[in-house]
RNA sequence: CGGGAAGUAGCGCAGGCCGGUAGCGCAUCUGGUUUGGGACCAGGGGGUCGCAGGUUCGAAUCCUGUCUUCCCGACCA
C-alpha cells in the first residue's frame, strides 16, 4: 500500500504540505502567499466555526461586520499597535483601471489616486474602536461584546499552507467593559473558551498561559495564549486573548458615563484564533497514512465502503443494510456517507477515506451479511474488527466517543514526554536540539535575556503558564534569579 | 528581502550540456472482465514545455528579464 505521502520522519514539513494537498484541504492559489480552500477544508472550518459561533453566544457575544478596508490615519492612533503592524500591511492607493493606451491591457489609472490610502485590515481593532465611540456613551451601553468572522491580510514574506497565509479566515472578539476586573475577566473567560474548544472538540491538550512583554499584542497591557504542541515538538500559539486595558480607548477617545455621572475611559478586549487551528489539528494527530480528525469536528465521521461481488442479489442487500445503518447513524446526529462509488474498488476507498480522516469505516460484503456483522475499522489506532448489526449504532456511537478521549490522551502523554525541566545552559541546548517541545526553566524576566536565548537557541518563551507554581531558581543564561520556570520551545 | 533548488498533459517525472515536428508512469475517456487493502485487458483523447523578450533557417533546450513554489535565514497568528 502506498499513498505517496511523505513520512513524517522523513521530513516533517514536506509531510505537512502533502496531507494539505493530498486530503483535499487547501492548495495554493494564483496569488502569491493566498490559499485556496478546498471544500473538504473549509467543512472542517464550517464545523470550527459553527463550535465556537456556539460558545461565543452562549458566553453572551454578538456578532457584527466592521470594513475590510481601514483609512490609514485609524492605523496610526495607537502607537504600539501601528509599529506591530505596519510592516505587513497592503495598502489600497487607487480605486480605478483604465486601458493602457500603450495596448498592454489594463493599467492602474493615475488619475484615481486615493485622497487618503486605505489598509486592507491585519487586525480590526481600529476601526472597531472608532465605531465604538459612537455606540458608547454611558455604563448602560456596557458591557458591549462584538465578534466578528472575517479574513485578514498581512503581508507575511514566507508563507505555509493554513500556519502561515498572507490572507486568512478568523474571528476577532471586540470588547468594551466598564471596569479593569471585568476587562480581565472576559479575556480569560474567552481563553478558557479556546481552551475548553481546543482541548474538547480538537482533542488537543493546550497550555493556557500569557506572553512575555516582547511577544505581547501590539496595544495590548496582557496577552494570554493558548499553546499546544505539534508532533515533531514544535509549539504552535493556537489561539490568543488579549486584555488592551485603555489604549485603544484614550486612542480613539471612547469614554462613558458612570453612574456618578462621570466620564471614564472604557476597558478593552480582543480575542481570536484563525484557520491556523486547522494546521495544529494536522500536527497534533495525523500520520504517515495521512490525516486524522477527531469525531467532534470531523467533517465526516462514518464512512461506509461495500464490497460487491458478481451476486445482483446480494448487492442489493448490501444497499439495504447500508441504508438502514445510515438511517439510524442519522437519527444519532451522527454524519455518514455511504461510498458505493462504482468506479473505485474497495481498496482504493479505504485508502482514500483514511487519507482525509474519516474517523470510522465500516466495510459490510455478502460475507458479513451472512453473519449479521460488519467490519468496523477506526483511523486513530487502524484496527478493525466484527461488530455485530444488532445494536451496531450505539457501538459506533461509544467508538466515536473513545476515538476522541484516544486522541486527547495520546497527545496529552506525547506533550508529557516531551516537556523537560532543565537546570543549566547546557542542558537547555542539548534537550532543545536533542528532543525538542517545551522546556521548562528559570528566565530573570528581562526581555534582554529573553532575546538572547532567542539569538542563540531560536527558542522563544512561549508563556508564562497560568497558576505557575512559584519556585525560586536561577535563570538558565544569566544566572540571576528568578521566581518562576517559563516555558521555552521552537515554535511555528 | 538575501542564499539555494525547481516550474514540461490533471499529478509525478524524463528530455536540456550536444537546438531539428514533445516522451514515460499514474489519472482520464470507450468497451469488457472484476470488487474483503490503491484491479486487469484492449483501444482512444489531452501539452503555445510558467510568462515575456532575444539569438537562430529552426528554441522545451542557448541568453536576458519576470512570476510562482519549495528549502534555509531576517519577520510573524
Amino acid at each position: 500500500m502506498s499513498n505517496n505521502l511523505t513520512s513524517r520522519k522523513e521530513d516533517y514539513s514536506k509531510w505537512y504540505n502533502d496531507i494539505v494537498k493530498k486530503a483535499g484541504l487547501a492548495e495554493n492559489s494564483e496569488v502569491r502567499g493566498c490559499m485556496v480552500i478546498k471544500p473538504y477544508g473549509f467543512a472542517l472550518w464550517e464545523n470550527m466555526r459553527d463550535v465556537l459561533d456556539r460558545m461565543f453566544k452562549e458566553t453572551g457575544h454578538q456578532n457584527a461586520y466592521f470594513p475590510l478596508f481601514i483609512p490609514k490615519s485609524f492605523l496610526s492612533k495607537e502607537a504600539a499597535h501601528v509599529e506591530g503592524f505596519a510592516k505587513e500591511c497592503a495598502v489600497v492607493t487607487h480605486y480605478r483601471l483604465k486601458n493602457d493606451p500603450n495596448g498592454g491591457g489594463v493599467i492602474v489609472d493615475p488619475e484615481a489616486k486615493l485622497e487618503e490610502e486605505l489598509i486592507v485590515r491585519p487586525t480590526s481593532e481600529t476601526i472597531i474602536w472608532s465605531t465604538y465611540k459612537n455606540w458608547i456613551q454611558s455604563y448602560r451601553d456596557l458591557p458591549l461584546l462584538i465578534n466578528q468572522w472575517a479574513n485578514v491580510v498581512r503581508w507575511e514574506m514566507r508563507t505555509r499552507l493554513f500556519l502561515r497565509t498572507a490572507e486568512f479566515l478568523w474571528q476577532e472578539g471586540h470588547t468594551a467593559h466598564a471596569t479593569k476586573e471585568e476587562a480581565v475577566a472576559e479575556t480569560e473567560q474567552m481563553l478558557e473558551v479556546y481552551a475548553k474548544f481546543a482541548e474538547e472538540y480538537m482533542a488537543m491538550p493546550v497550555i493556557r498561559g500569557v506572553k512575555t512583554a516582547s511577544e505581547r499584542f501590539a496595544g495590548a497591557e496582557e496577552t494570554y495564549c493558548i499553546e499546544a504542541m505539534m508532533q515533531d515538538g514544535k509549539a504552535l500559539q493556537a489561539g490568543t486573548s488579549h486584555f488592551l486595558g485603555q489604549n485603544f480607548a484614550k486612542a480613539f477617545d471612547v469614554k462613558f458615563a458612570d453612574k456618578d455621572n462621570k466620564m471614564e475611559y472604557v476597558w478593552a478586549t480582543s480575542w481570536g484564533v484563525s484557520t491556523r487551528l486547522i494546521g495544529a489539528l494536522i500536527m497534533a494527530h495525523s500520520d504517515d497514512e495521512g490525516l486524522v480528525m477527531p469525531p467532534r469536528i470531523a467533517p465526516l465521521q462514518v464512512v461506509i465502503v461495500p464490497i460487491y461481488n458478481k451476486d445482483a442479489e446480494a448487492r442489493q442487500k448490501i444497499d439495504n443494510t447500508a441504508a438502514d445503518i445510515m438511517r439510524a447513524l442519522r437519527a444519532k446526529g451522527i454524519s455518514v456517507k455511504f461510498d458505493n462509488d462504482d468506479t473505485t474498488r474497495p481498496g482504493w476507498k479505504f485508502a482514500e477515506h483514511e487519507l482525509r480522516g474519516v474517523p470510522v469505516r465500516i466495510a459490510l460484503g455478502a460475507r458479513d451479511l451472512e453473519n449479521n456483522q460488519v467490519e468496523v475499522a477506526r483511523r486513530d489506532t487502524k484496527e478493525k474488527a466484527s461488530y455485530q448489526l444488532d445494536g451496531l449504532t450505539d457501538a459506533v456511537a461509544q467508538l466515536l466517543d473513545d476515538i476522541q478521549q484516544n486522541l486527547y490522551n495520546r497527545a496529552l502523554q506525547f506533550r508529557a514526554e516531551h516537556t523537560t525541566k532543565v537546570d543549566s545552559w547546557d542542558e537547555f541546548v542539548k534537550v532543545l536540539d536533542e528532543k525538542g517541545g517545551f522546556v521548562a526553566a528559570h528566565w530573570d524576566g528581562t526581555p534582554e535575556t529573553e532575546e538572547q536565548i532567542k539569538e542563540k537557541t531560536k527558542a522563544t518563551i512561549r508563556c508564562i503558564p497560568l497558576n505557575n507554581e512559584q519556585e525560586a531558581g536561577v535563570c538558565i543564561l544569566t544566572g540571576k534569579p528568578s521566581i518562576q520556570r517559563v516555558l521555552f520551545a521552537r515554535a511555528y
